[in-house]
DNA sequence: TAAGATTGTGGGTAGTAGTGGGTAATAATT
DNA sequence: AATTATTACCCACTACTACCCACAATCTTA
């Protein structure tokens, strides 16, 4: 037995370099699917940071948004919000990856940054940011918290 | 695995030249399919904005459009209003294509424009008006947003 | 422990992409 | 038919991106 492709855990601080590139840890690469083409799709997240999802995993989301009719001014709203962020990039020869000034600045991303493997994508946190968030999520959510806890068996 | 033909992410901020020429990103005249000879159906948006299909994607719409009978009010009105400020343009050398001054004056477009991939078509608007509509939809449609964002998994 | 391989980081360079303007070919108008 | 207007093509400049090479630190293996 061997770890699933596609699956990404563990958590690693990197650097973003001047030019705004970012390696992607070797583990998260080798994890990646052979069917990927050493391509990521980079994206806003739902929280202040940047998402990194595998191709193939993206493409899924693609087939979903494109069943979506145009006529319902809420779909429209949903394509556009969820594509007008995300960019293919496939990595170099050093592998990495590189990231767009519209995204660093709205994870408010600085030099040293966060990765972490969340599953079926990576993460990408500037350090401050993620603690605060922690913080905030700590005093509201111990509810709903609990209520996962009936789905998922740790 | 590679990214999918006729299929448009990512956003671009291009400038519309004093000839009413736009370029188009490289990215997506790549992805255009080989079959669609360089050609984009640029038609009005539903939204305040200018929309560029792949011409084979175009002809899909038409085929629909044919049919929906014209005994219905709606019907008539839904097919005028979607051909009517249709028209093909094979993009030039330098990748750029024209606008019509109709449709540029419909988006309120000035010089700077925002260019959207939203899937399986191509979106483009004056950036401010974008941030006019996304404030407007911001307040109406957060539940049915949220029920969206249920279905497809992010 | 020493040699080799792997991994993260930095920087230079050639090719590509976006933009602007001039000119010839085509179409429209008088 | 002549003139004007419009369109499409061509050339040139600038900025940026992707690729390449290099190096240091770490990990692996003999």
């Amino acid at each position: 037995m061997t770890l699933a492709e596609n699956t990404f855990i563990g958590e690693y601080t990197y650097s973003v370099d001047s030019k705004g590139r970012l390696n992607i840890p070797s583990r998260f690469r080798k994890s990646l699917s052979k069917n990927d083409n050493n391509t990521f799709v980079i994206t806003k997240g739902l929280d202040p940071c940047i998402w990194v999802y595998p191709l193939s995993e993206w493409l899924k989301i693609e087939n979903n948004l494109r069943d979506l009719s145009s006529v319902k001014n809420i779909n429209r709203t949903f394509v556009r919000h969820t594509t007008r962020y995300a960019s293919p990039s496939t990595y170099d020869k050093q592998g990495r990856v590189s990231l767009t000034p519209s995204l660093i600045e709205y994870a408010t991303i600085d030099k040293e940054v966060l990765i972490i493997g969340a599953i079926r994508k990576i993460e990408i946190w500037n350090p401050a940011k993620l603690k605060e968030v922690d913080q905030e999520n700590l005093k509201i959510e111990q509810d709903s918290y609990d209520e996962l806890a009936d789905k998922i068996t740790l």
